[in-house]
RNA sequence: GGCGAAGUAGCUCAGUUGGUUAGAGCAAACGGUUCAUACCCGUUAGGUCGCCGGUUCGAGUCCGGCCUUCGCUACCA
């Protein structure tokens, strides 16, 4: 079997439901595939669910199920919000199905045997919500950097050598430009590897849910470790036949889960198993959501494609072209390098220019012409030159957008072949060439109908509906073909065409709010800024757990600023008879010269670090400046040196 | 702190290897047209291309420095 072209988004963890940012990647790989089937290139499109992972057991706990019907549960909300809008995946894998238990223990075996995983013991702190380590280091106040609560753990675990990758993966990515995208993206990836990659552990206690270790019941295997396989394992593999599909020709996905685990993980994994790497690893950028806001829940900002189809339905669409409004906005709102803001405006900016104004009174001009001039039939008569010149560059720029993956451009050439339709037809006035009885009426009708026609095709991989609703309205089948867009076969001379039908109902829109006093205000807000309230409490502590720091009075006999730092002091401290080294940020508060002989607090049994190579035992305590600069704490009289402070 | 990206019209952005008067879409003003969904078409206005310096006959484009924003990353607290 030939080769298919290949392409997947990322499997969406079920513990959040779909909103745009998932719709956005589906969109983009929806139209993909389309566009290269009117290729005439078979495609095969997969998504699905990511169901492992402690946490997922654990939210179904809470949820009062079991992990399966939890999981199928959330899965299914995927399905639906994705037969809304038409998604044409041709696959949608599940982690917890058979097929991909069996790849993941299979691959798992693989790298086992060639040396490339092997046991190793790990005892630190573990975030359980985020299902990774935590280094002492990064613990706030005893919990992850991001909150949330972290346990001890201590026990045996295989690792991934992804170490031994890190100059096999640079030298593929600098032989495989396509590899990679966007550059920006490519360039961080590169940084990332340069500064020295980890073993990785990749498998966990088993938690009664999860894949487990071959041979090892006592552990399931990570699941990031798992989620990837899943390209893997919708082609069949290890089963015969995975070669037609494999390898990928895009994997698609949000920038957050581009650098370490599709770009970086994923590849060393494949490279270990001695399995092809994907052709292109490929990630968007993210909606915002108004002023700069990110998305966020607790916002109430975030936009529900469902809404948004609703909405477009109360302006007057048929749902199914409600729906193709959301496909097209998303399509033409898609970021690359950087993020894009998604906001009611500008989608009903989108809507409004492209959809009512261009396309839909585009066809419902042309239809109405051609009852009025010609008769209400395709006449017989040759497209004009220029006419189909516009549209076989029309053509050109949307398959080579497609091939170099810019969704948001192939959907401007499309609409653009709209818009050069708009100004021919005001050029060419075919009511004043009725009126005057020109016979050059046929050729221009004819050719603003091939242009309608043409531009039901090029459309069609965003708006397949509203394609659908084109071709009805001409009365013919569908064109499905890329190459007969453009031709006089695709319009045969004499159909009869049907009556216009409005597509795209003009949203009316709010007049733009005046606010010529508001950018001042909002600069002048945004220049106070720092003037930020108390800090957040921190979680109340026993008088126990206080007494386990144990802070000490001590004098600075020795200070000089940290070589190849601007922030940094070397400090030599003396506590009673006992002398230290504290390495501090304070370098851009004070000199070394105010330092030497006065009296601090420092804590005396902090775990030691190295902070630019150098030893340092203990913290010197300093509250925080207006500007976040530190501000040293003193006796307020010479205390005993190495006197314990409560 | 390090690395990277971005900074071009009111908004979103395009500007190839340096080469005339810096472009598009949207928004605005004016005009035109009547086939059409108050739409479409045209014209106009609007830019010291973040700032400073350099290379060059010539810089949005190349070089150096700086500022701002964002991302990644190290560290500090």
């Amino acid at each position: 079997m030939p080769k298919r072209y290949y392409l997947t988004t990322p499997i969406y963890y079920v513990n959040s439901v779909p909103h745009a940012g998932h719709a956005l990647t589906m969109m983009v790989c929806d139209a993909t595939k389309r566009h290269r089937e009117l290729r005439g290139e078979e495609v095969v499109f997969l998504t699905g669910t990511d169901e492992n992972g402690t946490k997922v057991a654990e939210a179904a706990a809470a949820a009062g199920e079991t992990p399966q019907a939890f999981t199928d549960r959330i899965s299914q909300a995927f399905v639906e919000a994705w037969r809304k809008l038409d998604f044409q995946y041709d696959d949608f894998i599940r982690t917890t199905e058979p097929r991909h238990h069996a790849a993941v223990q299979r691959l798992f075996d693989i790298l086992r045997e060639k040396g490339h995983v092997y046991m190793g013991s790990y005892e630190g702190w573990y975030d359980v919500s985020a299902e990774t380590f935590v280094r002492e280091a990064d613990l706030v106040d005893g919990k992850s950097p991001d909150g949330n609560e972290v346990r001890w753990v201590s026990e045996e675990n295989y690792f991934f050598r992804l170490s031994a990758f890190g100059d096999p993966l640079l030298a593929h990515i600098e032989q495989n430009p396509e590899f990679l995208q966007p550059e920006g993206r490519r360039n961080e990836v590169i940084s990332f590897i340069k500064q020295g990659l980890r073993d990785m552990c990749i498998t966990r206690a088993n938690p009664g849910w999860g894949i487990p270790v071959p041979g090892d019941d006592s552990r399931v295997i990570y699941v990031w470790f798992d989620a990837l396989i899943n390209y893997l394992a919708a082609t069949g593999w290890p089963e015969a036949g995975w070669e037609d599909l494999w390898p990928c020709d895009v994997h698609w996905m949000a920038k957050e889960i581009f650098t370490r685990f599709h770009a970086t993980l994923w590849p060393a994994m494949l490279m270990a198993a001695d399995l092809p790497l994907p052709r292109t690893v490929i990630a968007h950028g993210w909606f915002t959501f108004g002023e700069g806001g990110k998305m966020s829940k607790s916002k109430g900002n975030v936009i529900n494609p469902d809404d948004l189809i609703q909405k477009f339905v109360e302006a007057g669409c048929q749902p199914e072209l409600a729906m193709d409004a959301v496909r097209w906005v998303l399509a033409r709102s898609v970021p690359y390098d950087n993020d894009t803001n998604f906001t009611e405006d500008s989608i009903e900016r989108i809507y409004n220019a492209d959809l009512a104004n261009d396309l839909g009174n585009a066809l419902n001009r042309a239809l109405n012409m051609a009852h009025k001039f010609v008769g209400g039939q395709i006449p017989d008569a040759e497209p004009e030159a220029d006419l189909v010149a516009a549209i076989a560059e029309a053509k050109a720029k949307v398959a080579d957008a497609f091939d170099r993956h810019r969704i948001d451009e192939a959907a401007d050439g499309a609409i653009g072949l709209v818009r050069f339709l708009n100004k021919y037809i005001d050029t060419r006035a075919p009511w004043a060439l009725a009126k005057s009885e020109d016979p050059a009426l046929g050729a221009v009708m004819l050719s603003i109908l091939l242009g309608l026609r043409a531009s039901e095709a090029l459309v069609r991989p965003f708006i397949p509906h509203a394609a659908d609703a084109m071709a009805k309205q001409l009365n013919l089948a569908p064109l499905t073909d890329y190459d007969a867009i453009g031709t006089p076969a695709s319009l045969p001379a004499g159909t009869k065409l049907n009556n216009p039908e409005p597509m795209f109902p003009r949203l009316e829109r709010a007049k733009p709010e005046p606010k010529p006093a508001a950018a001042p205000a909002e600069k002048a807000e945004k220049k106070e800024k720092p003037k930020r309230g108390l800090p957040e409490p921190a979680p109340e502590v026993s008088i126990d757990e206080f007494f386990r720091f144990d802070l000490r009075v001590a004098r600075i006999i020795e200070a000089e600023r940290a070589e190849g730092s601007d922030k940094l002091m070397k400090l030599q401290v003396r506590v009673g008879d006992i002398q230290r080294q504290i390495v501090a940020g304070i370098a851009k508060q004070y000199a070394p010269e105010d330092l030497i002989g006065r009296q601090v607090v420092v804590v005396f049994n902090l775990k030691p670090a190295k902070l630019m190579g150098l030893d340092s035992q203990g913290m010197i305590m300093a509250a925080d400046g207006p500007d976040g600069g530190a501000i040293l704490l003193e006796p307020d009289k010479e205390a005993p040196e190495g006197s314990r402070v409560h």
